[in-house]
DNA sequence: CCCCTAATTCCACTTAGTGGAAATGGCTCG
DNA sequence: CGAGCCATTTCCACTAAGTGGAATTAGGGG
C-alpha cells in the first residue's frame, strides 16, 4: 500500500521544521510561558529533542528565555512576521478601510477572518463602541469554527471534501452535544446558501451574522457583523443580514476589480 | 580553536528549523508573495531544499500557496501566534491600558517596542489623532534601531557587549553617513543616561522621545511618545521628555509591583 | 549542605535530510 | 496549436545531521 511514507527522502517535508512550528503553536492565549518539560509532554517528543529545538528557536529570535522559571515565551519577532502577513494580505488591504467605514456607519462590529486549522482567526476585528475613542481593533484572535457565524460561513464557502473533513474533527472534539451541534452547523450552512448569510448567537447577548468571501487563488474568508447587548431576534438578524449582504457585495465588486498581482 | 562546530550532534541547534524560520522571515512588508526561486536566491540555499521546506510550512499552515503565480504568502496562522505573543506579554498586559489613557490625556502617540535583531518592533503603537474615531493601534511594525528614539533608548538600556555588537552591524549597513550617524547614536545614549530619555526626529515633522524599560528576566523594552506635524524644538522635546519620564516612572512602579509569575 | 527534580549534554546509531541531476509541468511565442 | 524554454519538483545515492536513551549537570528546597 503506497501510503506515502513520512520523512524519508523528503517528499513529505521536513520533520524538524514541522516539530519546531508545533512548538510555536503550543503557545496560545492563556499559556504565556512553557518550559521544555511541558512542551515535551504536550508534543510527546523526547526532552532532549525539545531542548535542541527550543534552543534553535531562541537563536532564531522566535522565543525568549525566561530564566527565572526555566521557560520560554514567544518573542517579538512573531508579531513582526504577523504584521508582514497583514500588510501582504490582498483582501485586508483592499477592504480594510471599507470595513472601518462600515463599522462607523452602521454602528456595529465588523470582522474579517479565515481558518487556522479548526479555528477561525480574525485578520481584523473592528469593535464598534459608542464611545468612539475606545474603538478597538484586534487581529489574530481565534474563535471556534463550529460555534460561530464566521466559522459556519467559512464552512459554507469551502469545498465539500474539506468541509466533511472538518465536521468529522468537530464530532471528535465535543463528544457531548454533537448531534445537535452538527445539525445546527448544517442548518447554518443551508442558511448561507439560501440567504447569503447565517446568524448565530454564540456568546450571550451577542448576535452575529456572517457570509463567505470566495476568491480565486486565495483562501476562503468570512466577513461578519455583530452587535453586543441585544436580545436575539429574527427581525434584527435579518436587518443585519441585509446590511451584510449589501456590504459583502460591495467588497466583492472591489476585490474583483483590483489589479491582479 | 574550539569554534563551536555548527550542526553536528546538536549543541548548536537544528539546521532545518533555522532555515525554515529564515524563510518565514523573508516575508516582510513590501514582499507580499515569494516563489521558491526568489527564496532560494535570498537565502543562498539550493532550490530543492527550499521546495521541501516551503512544502512543510504549507502543511504546517504557516504559508499559503498562490497557485496563479507559483508563489507563497504568509498564512493566517502567523497572526494567531502573534496574537498569543501579545496576549502573553507581561509588560504589554500591565501597561497597555495605561498607554492608551496616556495617549488620550496628552494627545500624542504612545508606543512600546523591543528589538528584533537590528530593528525595533512595536508591541503596540497608539497613534493619537484629533479625530479620535480614527485612532489607530498598530502592532508588529518595524523601525530601524539606529535611527529612532525607540532604538537608541533600547541601546541605552542593554549591556555594553550587546550594544557594541549592534553598533558594529550598523556601521556595516550604511557605509555612507556612518561616522556622523554613530556619533549621533552615542549622543542619544548619553542623553538617556543624563536626562532619562532621548529625542530624535527621524521622520520629517515628527518629534519623538523614548526611554528604556529594563526589567529583570525580561527583554529590554523602550517606551516612546511622539507628535506629528511639529517643528523640532528643544522646548517641545523637553516638555515631552518630562511627560515621558513621569509616565515611565508610573509604569515601572506598576511593573515592579505586579504579581511575579 | 545535601538531596531531589528537571533540564541539558553526550554519544553511538542510523534515519532523515541534502543537493546535484533528471524529469515534469506551465507559459510564451512563433 | 505545437515547440521550446523557463522554473519547480521529484529522484536518488550519500552521508552528515539529527535522534533519543543514558549520563551529567544545574537549580531549588528542606
Amino acid at each position: 500500500m503506497a501510503q506515502a511514507r513520512r520523512y524519508a527522502g523528503g517528499v513529505d517535508g521536513n520533520r524538524s521544521l514541522e516539530r519546531g512550528i508545533e512548538i510555536l503553536r503550543a503557545f496560545r492565549p492563556g499559556v504565556d510561558t512553557l518550559g521544555n518539560g511541558e512542551i515535551a509532554e504536550r508534543t510527546g517528543l523526547p526532552r532532549s529533542t525539545i531542548s535542541r529545538l527550543t534552543r534553535t528557536l531562541v537563536n532564531s529570535g522566535m522565543l525568549d528565555e525566561v530564566h527565572a522559571e526555566r521557560a520560554y515565551r514567544l518573542a517579538a519577532s512573531v508579531i513582526s512576521i504577523g504584521h508582514a502577513m497583514r500588510t501582504g494580505s490582498p483582501v485586508l488591504n483592499t477592504i480594510g478601510a471599507m470595513m472601518r467605514a462600515e463599522s462607523a456607519k452602521r454602528r456595529l462590529n465588523v470582522g474579517l477572518a479565515t481558518a487556522d486549522r479548526t479555528m477561525m482567526v480574525y485578520l481584523e476585528s473592528i469593535r464598534y463602541s459608542p464611545r468612539a475613542a475606545l474603538r478597538n481593533v484586534v487581529a489574530g484572535q481565534q474563535v471556534p469554527m463550529e460555534l460561530t457565524s464566521l466559522g459556519r460561513a467559512y464552512l459554507a464557502g469551502i469545498g465539500t471534501a474539506e468541509r466533511e473533513r472538518l465536521l468529522k474533527l468537530f464530532r471528535r472534539r465535543s463528544a457531548a452535544a454533537t448531534k445537535t451541534l452538527l445539525a445546527d452547523v448544517r442548518r447554518s450552512i443551508s442558511a448561507v446558501e439560501r440567504d447569503g448569510y447565517c446568524a448565530v448567537s454564540w456568546q450571550p447577548a451577542v448576535l452575529a451574522v456572517a457570509t463567505p468571501i470566495v476568491l480565486d487563488g486565495l483562501p476562503v474568508y468570512a466577513l461578519n457583523m455583530s452587535l453586543q447587548n441585544v436580545e436575539r431576534s429574527d427581525a434584527l438578524a435579518s436587518e443585519m443580514g441585509a446590511y451584510l449582504n449589501a456590504f459583502a457585495a460591495k467588497c466583492k465588486a472591489v476585490l474583483a476589480g483590483r489589479e491582479p498581482e
